[in-house]
DNA sequence: GTTATCTGTAACAGATATTGTTACGGATAA
DNA sequence: TTATCCGTAACAATATCTGTTACAGATAAC
């Protein structure tokens, strides 16, 4: 299964954005992400469309985080690039009307249910500030001078 | 993201194949699945590499489940399909020297080891025989003279 | 008002993974 | 010897995110 790392972009880079302060140019997120503004604009795009981000076009634009630090939680983010279940069950469709059919697809039904319970709570639970923190004492962690 | 939808399909079969309890072709297995019998030998043959099936080629030939519905898990066949982990992290690899980069992938990398611990303990605990009777359970709540 | 910046989007190619098909070789029992 | 069946290669179809190029529209500086 192939991942969509888009999560984990927005988080890493609306970080950098709160802490920056300003405004920053797609050019210049792309180069955080390591990849292309065009990609950067789809993706703040959705952010934008949820009120996480503001974008402004013409000279001096650019993006800008809208909330604080704390107001923003993982599960945000999540929401704005993805309305639908985190973990969908991998069900099959097969023959609807067999019962044993029924029960493989309610096992795994209830087993992703309980494990995407699991995932929200932490998304929840996780703010962006949080995520900041954690940056800065992994900086210290390693000083430059010494790594 | 697109779901894998093997596992489905392996647990709705191997349970057909447990209470049936004889060998099966693979054209038989592929009506029950609404498939193609190459997809089913492709498949089945990962349960075989496993110990969880055995193939017999020729006339009289076919698939067998060789342990008891009691003594394969969910879990198990899973396992047998995918080695790797169930829910990976959908992690970014822009900049890893980033500290920022690096938080917002432990924050994920954390919240989804516990959503796949859940899952994990709930494929593990549910067997092919579990599958079986909530089969016959359900079957039971509708008649088909009522239903 | 002209120009240099920036965003918004369409359009298309590339990568990846499962699924569906056809084709054919090899094995086995009647 | 023949009718079955598995094993596998090969290829198209599908779906999703990603990377790129191209261009229209908006805005501030001059």
């Amino acid at each position: 299964m192939k991942t969509d790392g888009r999560l984990a972009r927005m988080l890493h880079v609306l970080v950098h954005m709160g802490l920056l302060g300003g405004r920053e140019t797609s050019e210049r997120i792309s180069q955080m992400l390591n990849t292309n503004p065009v990609v950067v604009r789809r993706t703040l795009g959705a952010l934008r469309d949820h009120g996480i981000v503001e974008s402004e076009g013409g000279r001096g634009g650019g993006w800008k985080l809208v909330r604080s630090l704390d107001e923003v939680t993982v599960l945000d983010i999540q929401r704005a690039l993805n309305e639908g279940a985190i973990l969908p069950a991998p069900l099959s469709r097969d023959h609807p009307s067999c019962p044993v059919e029924r029960a493989s697809n309610s096992v795994l039904q209830m087993a992703h249910a309980a494990a995407e319970k699991e995932l929200l709570e932490r998304y929840a639970a996780t703010t962006l500030r949080q995520i900041a923190e954690m940056a800065i004492i992994d900086q210290g962690k390693v000083p430059p001078k010494l790594a």
